[in-house]
This record gives structure tokens, C-alpha cells and sequence, in this order.
DNA sequence: TTAACTATTATTGTTAACAAAACAATCATT
DNA sequence: AATGATTGTTTTGTTAACAATAATAGTTAA
């Protein structure tokens, strides 16, 4: 069944404030309703989370140790917009953990492991089916992680979660017209070696699956819009 | 009064006073002056920085966020204690991290960077000899660091400069007594496979390297000792 | 009209005071 | 003497006010 997320508004929960802005604010990035360049004020981020400013910077610091957001002395918060070197980075980054990672996996995958990363590659489907690009983004995003949590390293999975959301960044600005993000066959041949318990080809399949999304990239075009913040925060997929 | 302290030590830079928090106490928990378990209260940060709580809370939480401190609600803030999963997390992860760099270090060192690298091995060497232990340890994570800054990727050698911290505060806690820390001849040996541009041996003596850095664990003994924070804050490499 | 300069506004950064929670010590009771 | 409750102290958490800096708008002059 679909777990159809979700707060429409990403602020009604009673958690820690904190805690709520990182979360809705890496959701946003994740399904690209925050773009790079984004500003996030204070005091807007304060009305939206009603809390005070103390929490608030408390988030945006915290975020930018995870380099989602730049800080700019005097001037404020600022969705990162990672630079072609940044990407490639990123990218090589992606490729040693997410190698290590998939051996693990092969390890430690459960049938229902399987089923379950099945199920995400279906919600996948069905997303890029009806057009709903956010949905998509994060369905993606949610089968690596998958695969991380699978693998059972925290470590190797919070260094991940960092580098998929600046993965989305990167897409965001930089990727072709017409390139999709991930394709969703390869993530099921992906799941198809785990299964078969094939280290060495579901390595290859790994690499080339980010080499591919690295490959959508085109670092000649360099583009932003910008909605409101409140909009880009307020939103759920529908 | 004990704001009279330690005025000519880490402390007296004129930097962001934030950042030199920061740096001033991954200095301590690089050479275990610091120990698992310190409570970092925001008091004596802020006497001994000459600074007020704003700035020491935002360096706690950054150091929070890379797991080199754990805070606790209403407790404070201490020195992280990793548990033996952990450990075993973070050399999986560097061995991961660190074969990548190795392979990017061969492709990129210049003669000077070798020479810097065997500089850092002799100190490292002199250091031991002496039996200056916190030089020694700081000596070989430097050359560790060393590594990353060559291979060129700059989320790598962030995410290594979290994982050396961290193996520290693990050697700190479950080190064999008589184990030694980092072996110089294996960072030599690994110098000469990078000069003679040997891959597959690099490869092979790093994993080597830190699978004797775990191997020299023994998780049974929990320990121990706890002294000022002033004073552990206070020194210098004289 | 445009360009430059000034005044105004808004936003970030800092500080201090206050509230709440945890800790330590004293005292009472068994 | 040991345990448990109570009080006082210390430390963390929150809030608001103020200062400093950047962004904006408005005015004047070329």
C-alpha cells in the first residue's frame, strides 16, 4: 500500500522545533521544492515553525555542517548550490560508499529487505508514470537510503544521507533537459543481483548507475527559480 | 575566579570565536587530552574563550553534528563515547574512505608531497622516541589528513577528518595497553607504494594498516580517567 | 533617464535577564 | 548508619531587547 505522506503542512508536528525545521527542510531539498540559492531567513523560518530564532539558527547551522545550506556572515542562510568541482566530489564520494554499501548488502538482505525495496521501485514507477517529479525525486532517494540501512553502517548511511540530498542539489541545477534523474529499470537490476546474490555484478551495476546519473550532467547551463519559501515548505506531494 | 587560567594557551587566537572553539577541541581530542565522556560545560567554555554562551553553544552543536561530542538534554554536552558497533562502523568506513584516497593519491602526488609525507613520518618517528604520545597520535592523524588533502576531494577529507577524530576517542577507550596506535613503518611502507606508484599494494597496505589499528581493540576493558577541563584545554604541543 | 548618494528599513549578530531542569547537600526518619 | 525527602545551588534552555550590518528606497544632479 502507498503511505501517502504527510503533513500538508510540514509544521504541525509537536517535535522538537529543531528537529522539525532540519526535517522539513531536508524533505523540501529532496524532492526539489527548495532550490540552490534559496534564502532562508530568520525570521520567516521562525513564523512558519512558530518558534523563536535561537531555534532556528540552531537548525541552520546544523545544516550547514552538512553543507545542504551556506552560511554568509551579515548576510544569512542560503541553499547551497554546489559547484562542478563540489559535484564531482560528491559524486566519487557516492561511488566508494555506496560500492562498500551494496557488498553489505548482499550479506545482510533479507526477503522481506527485497520486497520492500521492490515495493519503493513500484511507488517509483507509478510516480514517474503520473508526471509527479517530487515524488519521484524522493522515492529515489528513499532506495539508496534503503541500502544503507540494510548494509547496517550508521556511519557510511548518515555520510550518504548527506550526499543524496546534495545529489538532488546538483540535479537541480545542472542536470540535461530531458535526462531523468534515476532510472528506475537500473535500480530493479540493482535489486535483481542483491537477489541473486551476484557481489560482483551488482558492484558494476552500482557504479554504473551513478556514472550514468553523472553523466546527465551539463555543467554549461546554470539556472534558478525561485518560488516563496513558505510555498516551497508549505507543500506536500498531493 | 577561575577565569585567571590558561591565557596563554589554545586560547588566546583572535579568530571567530566560534571556530576556535571548534579547533581548539578537536586539537585536545586529536592528541587524548580529551577523554571519552568530558563534560563540556557551557560556563567554562565561554570563561576559558572569552566569549559568551551564544557562540559556545553553536560550536557544540557543530561538534554534535559530527558525532565527536553527544549532547544531552538538560545535561550538557560531553565528549562522545563510541560503542563497540560504532568502532567497528567507523573502520569500516575509513577502510572504505581510505582505499579511494589511495588510489587518487597515486594518481596525484608530486615528489614535494612525498617529501612532506616523510617529514610527517619522521616527526611522527622523533615524537614516539620521546615518548610524546599526544604528538604522536596528533603526527599520525596529520598524516592521515595528509592523504585526503592529495587525493583532492574535499567531502572525503571532511568525512575522514570526522572518522580520525573519532578513532581516536576509540583507540583512547578500548586500546590493548601495549597495542601501539599507529605503527610508523606501516605509514613508511605505504610512502614507498605510493613513490613506486604500486596500486594494488597500496590498496592492500592500508586495509592491512587499519585492520591492525582494529585488531588492536579489545572492548572487554571499559575505563576511566577524568581530569580538569582547563587544564586538558590548556596545554600546548610546547 | 540614469547614476550616485543618502536615508530608511529589514535582517543578522550579540548580550543579558529570566525560567526550568538537574545536581548537591543538608536534614529528618527509620 | 542508611535511606529518603527537602532545600539551595548550579547549569541548561528560552526569550526579549539592543547593536551592527546589509539591503532597499528615495532623492538629487548630471
Amino acid at each position: 500500500m502507498t503511505k501517502s505522506i504527510t503533513k500538508k503542512l510540514a509544521v504541525d508536528t509537536d517535535e522538537i522545533p529543531e528537529q522539525a525545521i532540519i526535517s522539513s527542510i531536508t524533505a523540501a531539498v529532496s524532492e526539489q521544492r527548495l532550490p540552490a540559492g534559496t534564502k532562508l531567513g530568520e525570521q520567516m523560518l521562525s513564523n512558519i515553525f512558530n518558534c523563536n530564532r535561537a531555534n532556528v539558527r540552531r537548525a541552520l547551522s546544523t545544516l550547514a555542517t552538512m553543507h545542504v545550506v551556506q552560511l554568509q556572515p551579515n548576510r544569512g542562510a542560503f541553499i547551497s548550490t554546489p559547484s562542478p568541482k563540489e559535484a564531482g566530489d560528491v559524486f566519487e564520494a557516492r561511488r566508494t560508499i555506496e560500492r562498500t554499501l551494496a557488498r553489505c548488502v548482499i550479506k545482510n538482505a533479507s526477503s522481506q529487505d527485497i520486497a520492500h525495496m521492490r515495493d519503493t521501485i513500484a511507488a517509483e514507477a507509478k510516480a514517474r508514470a503520473q508526471g509527479d517529479k517530487p515524488a519521484e525525486l524522493r522515492l529515489s532517494r528513499t532506495f539508496h537510503m534503503h541500502l544503507a540501512t540494510i548494509a547496517g553502517n550508521e556511519v557510511l548511511e548518515r555520510f550518504l544521507s548527506e550526499l543524496t540530498l546534495r545529489t538532488t542539489l546538483i540535479i537541480g541545477l545542472y542536470n540535461k533537459i530531458g535526462s531523468s534523474s534515476c532510472a528506475e529499470d537500473e535500480h530493479l537490476v540493482i535489486v535483481e543481483a542483491i537477489e541473486a546474490r551476484d557481489e560482483e555484478r551488482l558492484v558494476l551495476l552500482m557504479d554504473q548507475h551513478l556514472n550514468h546519473l553523472e553523466a546527465g550532467l551539463d555543467f554549461e547551463r546554470a539556472v534558478e527559480p525561485l518560488f516563496t519559501l513558505a510555498e516551497q515548505l508549505t507543500i506536500a506531494s498531493a
